[in-house]
DNA sequence: AGTGGAATTTGTGTCGACAAATAAAATACA
DNA sequence: TGTATTTTATTTGTCGACACAAATTCCACT
């Protein structure tokens, strides 16, 4: 419950509700706020937020398009569980898109998008510096989907937002600070690679770099969840 | 309007309606029944089924989560253009998900993932041999997505399910007629050695095949547009 | 006390109606 | 006659209410 999170009360603009619904319901369920598996009540929002069912229900509708929630035939829709057992599908898929958008980048990247994409890269390193771990997932998470925008393939685009996404679940469950030796300084060696790599519009190095990269971040999680997995059985 | 061409009439199952509405406009979009850019108004929509407008305005949001149509606020929503502008990425990313998922379908198949593979092969074949285009049309896109179903990383069966229904609009558009040469024969024979590559679980043949195989679609395309657009301008 | 079935509760699926926003038509004015 | 402004019309966005289905509770009966 924490009381009304929502500032709810005013009028709000005419088309803006389900945006608005969808946008916050989608950030609760990345953040694990809404863990998976929680029952998501139509009419409980509905007066949260202060409107009818009808926006509600198609907020709902466009995260049940994308997977987030999953709905039971007239009965309750829930937040998606998270699929472990074929997490190395989502590993597979991950590392191709960081490959396939990063060499896109190299190949057709504007000088604004590589402003773009510096910018949020030292807007990443001042979060590590800060040691704000929410902040350090959200602009890595920007400084990827940046390079991917400078792609120019909006296929991959959505593909790669999808799975950033997702890996955005999944690092929240195992948080930074789980992590091994000084992952952030080691990612934005990585990061600054990537940039100069594209920069040079070098895309073998690109490639190779995004890789690397990929299968860093991997590693991690994966060694995240076996510990996680070994405190499981020992207790 | 060409009449009710809806089965309408009849009280249907209590949650079926959202479902029906989608795939019948899905369907209709990518056959070009409705042609890019024309309105879809709800209203009509609603008493074309024979129900209300939640309904249908739930299978809009999920039509429009999926880039098939656009809805400006306010205003009308309308089937969505083709962007032949930067068809390029659609081609590059099609040909990315036909080698992914015929490399993993190498990989990870069953003996009756290969059944199934096999028996739309087949169909595909009987299609080519009635001379059916529609069903041709059909079969094809129902082979590969059996193969990338055997691959079993559901990230790329969703990108290739999406690209295999743009490309059913632009078949659509240039028909297997306007293609050169014996293009049925053609396929069958690549996708022969595609089922082949997979059933010997030969990787590399695998994915040498179906890059092949996505070339030579793409051009075949590409000719038709070619073609298409000199007469455009000769006219 | 345990089990089968009827009533109640809870929450979704659908409806008809209204309000807001935009486009089109009509009117006034120079 | 051409342009600005008001009026009308059309279509979307939202609402409150009701119908239906599943889950739960309650109750009778053994």
């Amino acid at each position: 419950m924490t009381a009304s999170e929502t500032p709810a009360g005013q009028d709000r603009k005419r088309g803006s509700g389900v945006r608005m619904v969808y946008e916050l319901l989608r950030d609760q369920i990345l953040d694990l706020e809404l863990p998976p598996g929680s029952i998501v009540d139509e009419i409980q929002l509905a007066d949260r937020f202060g409107m009818s069912r009808t926006p509600i229900r198609e907020a709902l509708v466009r995260l049940a398009a994308e997977g987030l929630i999953d709905t039971l035939p007239n009965r309750s829709t829930m937040v998606s569980q998270i699929d472990f057992a074929n997490l190395h599908t989502f590993f597979d898929a991950l590392t191709l898109m960081y490959r396939v958008t990063t060499r896109l980048a190299a190949e057709y990247h504007t000088a604004e998008d590589l402003d773009r994409i510096r910018a949020h890269q030292r807007a990443y390193e001042e979060r590590c510096a800060a040691g704000d771990e929410i902040g350090m997932i959200a602009t890595n998470r920007q400084f990827h989907q940046t390079i991917a925008e400078a792609g120019r393939n909006r296929y991959y685009l959505s593909l790669f937002s999808r799975l950033l996404d997702e890996g955005r679940r999944l690092l929240r469950l195992y948080y930074y600070s789980s992590f091994e030796g000084d992952m952030p300084a080691l990612w934005l060696r990585e990061h600054e690679q990537m940039v100069t790599a594209i920069a040079a519009r070098d895309i073998g190095a690109a490639d190779q770099v995004a890789r690397a990269h990929a299968d860093q971040i991997i590693r991690q999680i994966q060694k995240a969840i076996t510990r996680d997995r070994r405190q499981d059985i020992s207790i």
